[in-house]
DNA sequence: CCGTCCCACCCAGTAAACCC
DNA sequence: GGGTTTACTGGGTGGGACGG
């Protein structure tokens, strides 16, 4: 944890040219009298560290000195591996390896790369958290401590016991064996299978887990990417599938297109199929008065009770 | 002169390792 | 199991250096 820290302090200094004990006390997520202690073990060890005195001093690292820094802990190397997702190791606890990988990356660097390569980085913004139409959901916070120990059953291929609160039901204690674990679109799932059968576990719903000392019951080698399609294409196939008649302004046919599994146009009526009742009934009200549900009444019914709410509410 | 920042003490709490 | 040691960390205080 130490050395760690004391790594991480350097490349600050050699980012930095200047830090002040305290800015280097929040980087480093630890008192100012702390980072005291570290500048002192380092300059022990024979790291030109020196102080700057009174305002805007700090610490600093004497110029020209090159750190030989090598190897990358566990997790950052594992961050690093699935880094192609930013939000991928947020989602999965790795958010403050993959900061701590990335700054070893960029030290690793030959001084006249480094500052090109920083600066093109700062051009580029892949995946963020919402797009201009505030359509994505708001990322899930999920602790840290909780997806740790989820991800190392997966890794060690123990079985996982798991507090899970499905979709309108009590929340519910259960052993499963855990496969993999999936990130789309700033949400995370864990793949497993229980008594045999496949079940996919949205991460926010797990609300307590425990890795056993069990050993899972899981495939030798799996393709993590085929079986999420595949779980996709059962899913969408699958269950009770809601079909609608309605009108709709054209102009927002595409957001419709993003809802529905298929659409279909006659004349000047559409039919959209939605994977259930619940979609439907989403997907409809979000397009308020640009959209008609013709069929099917219930449906009607719905939009029309949910209106008359909100008319009660505000008057 | 005053605010900022480092320096050098002291003391105390916590966790892990070690020993009996 | 319980006591001791060690390493690490945090809080507090007073003082010196420096710059505006």
């Amino acid at each position: 944890m130490r050395a760690d820290r004391l790594v991480k302090l350097v490349l600050l200094l050699r980012h930095h040219k200047m830090l002040s004990a305290t800015a280097l006390a929040a980087e480093l997520e630890v008192s100012p009298r702390t980072v005291l202690r570290d500048v002192e073990a380092l300059s022990t060890a024979g790291v030109p560290v020196y102080a700057e005195r009174g305002r805007n001093g700090g610490f600093a690292l004497l110029p020209g000195f090159q750190t030989e820094l090598t190897g990358l802990n566990h997790d950052e190397a594992l961050a690093l591996l699935i880094a192609g997702s930013r939000r991928g190791a947020q989602v999965f606890g790795l958010g403050s390896a993959l900061a701590s990988a990335m700054l070893k990356v960029a030290d690793a660097l030959p001084e006249s790369y480094r500052h090109t390569a920083a600066g093109k980085a700062r051009r580029l913004l892949i995946d963020p958290d919402t797009d201009l139409l505030e359509r994505r959901t708001t990322a899930e916070e999920i602790p840290d401590a909780l997806v740790t120990e989820i991800r190392r059953a997966v890794f060690n291929g123990h079985k996982l016991r798991i507090n899970y609160t499905a979709k309108n039901q009590k929340p519910q204690w259960r052993t499963i064996d855990p496969i993999g674990l999936v990130t789309v679109k700033d949400q995370g799932y864990l793949l497993a299978t229980k008594d045999g059968a496949d079940r996919t576990y949205r991460l926010s719903r797990i609300k307590a887990a425990e890795e056993l000392d069990c050993p899972a019951n899981r495939p030798e080698h799996v393709d993590l990417g085929k079986a999420w399609q595949d779980r996709g294409t059962r899913f969408r196939t699958g269950g009770e599938q809601t079909t609608v008649t309605l009108r709709l302004d054209p102009a927002k046919r595409s957001q419709l297109l993003d809802t529905a599994l298929t659409v279909t146009t006659e004349d000047d009526r559409l039919t959209a199929t939605f994977q259930d009742a619940w979609h439907a009934e989403w997907a409809l009200w979000q397009l308020g008065t640009s959209a008609e549900a013709l069929s099917p009444q219930w449906l009607r019914t719905k939009l029309r009770d949910r209106a008359a709410a909100i008319v009660t509410r505000y008057g």
